[in-house]
DNA sequence: TAGATTGTTAATCGATTAACAATC
DNA sequence: TAGATTGTTAATCGATTAACAATC
């Protein structure tokens, strides 16, 4: 039964998880799941599986299991993949030319509808049929186009003020790729990325496993 | 004190941040920090910091607190800043591009040493110094130059054989791009990244604090 | 010394797992 | 119906926080 209580975090994160877990069942033609058998495949207990699903709602059958489609269409509008989110990119150096570029996110509600950055070198080049804007054109751009999300994309010293820049502006949402912890005075909400801090981990995972070497 | 009792994946997370701020904290000239300032900066409590801190050592001093240049040397050798992680790019699409362009990483002790593709259009295209090698020349390099680590950001449909190909190689480490969660029957560790998840995850944030848009 | 702050144990909290009655 | 599997409560486990004696 579908409930209003606070959904932890640690659950949210996994829904991600389960929707392409979904999408591969259905890419298989399987249309029929119980939690014991998807929890074979993902590696995660089945308790877990039941306990997270009925966060949101009873999505199975007693004694059938979960209807693949349904559930990955019920996971699909918790996460929002039919919202259409306004999206731009802040600094088209090669990080943000390849999300720029990268096809996936528009079918998971994300369109990408600008692209910015300051170096005059790099204005006007197009990607993925955009031409890279001036910094000039964000305020107004943001505005007019009511943009909701920003993927940051600029270097270290420079985040901070464009974090603020695009909050003041009343962006919703920043997806944080600088490697510095961004914390706002606002209701933006801000998701970070931290690749560096991705890397040294499986570096320590790798020390851990194989200490002779490196 | 030092202790070999096994680290939670929970505090190895975190180095990399507390990595981050004591750096800040190195170039603002701050060289002593009690966790309690700490905690307030980063937004944790003391009572982590000091927990965290001691599962590798006893870095402080009471009545003193931490020095912040000895701290952050101590959790750099922790998460093997010092090691030469021999590393390539697998798919040299606009992110292995932007991977291979991004220079932080080999002050972090993962130095790129060669970017492979099999698009003929992409083999021989210089990339930070680097020409992108065809995947037919990848087992031999592997081999010589005894690759420890493979960033891959091949397509979905390519990820799982090219993963199976260098775990046999004998690769340590994959720090995996592609949206597909890979286990490999090897001693292969894998570090995944999957930015659709983030994005997703940042969506539901939005949608959750601004429910009447989008 | 007195004050500050750690290292560490104990208490609490939250998340995961187990168990089982409900029910398809 | 009988068998299977969910939804959900209870038990367990692990991670976080609080407390405080040790000590600089």
């Amino acid at each position: 039964m579908a409930s209003n209580k606070k959904i932890s975090m640690a659950v949210i994160r996994r829904l991600p998880r389960y929707y392409r877990y979904l999408s591969d069942l259905l890419l298989m033609d399987i249309n029929r799941i119980s939690s014991k058998e998807l929890s074979t495949r993902m590696g995660i207990t089945a308790s877990q599986i039941r306990q997270d699903l009925n966060c949101f709602g009873g999505f199975g059958q007693q004694g059938y299991g979960y209807n693949v489609e349904l559930l990955f269409n019920e996971i699909g509008n918790i996460l929002g993949v039919n919202s259409k989110f306004q999206t731009i990119v802040i600094g088209a150096g090669h990080m943000g030319q390849a999300l720029a570029n990268y096809g996936n996110f528009e079918k998971r509600g994300f369109q990408i509808v600008g692209i910015f950055d300051n170096n005059p070198k790099l204005v006007g080049k197009e990607i993925n049929h955009m031409k890279i804007q001036h910094m000039d054109n964000l305020d107004d751009f943001v505005k007019k186009y009511h943009v909701d999300i920003a993927m940051l994309t600029v270097p270290y010293d420079y985040a901070r003020e464009v974090a603020e820049r695009v909050a003041l502006l009343g962006i919703k949402g920043l997806w944080n790729f600088s490697p510095m912890d961004l914390k706002l005075p606002y209701d933006t909400v801000i998701e970070n990325v931290h690749l560096s801090d991705s890397l040294m981990v499986l570096g320590y995972k790798i020390r851990d496993k194989f200490p002779g070497k490196t």
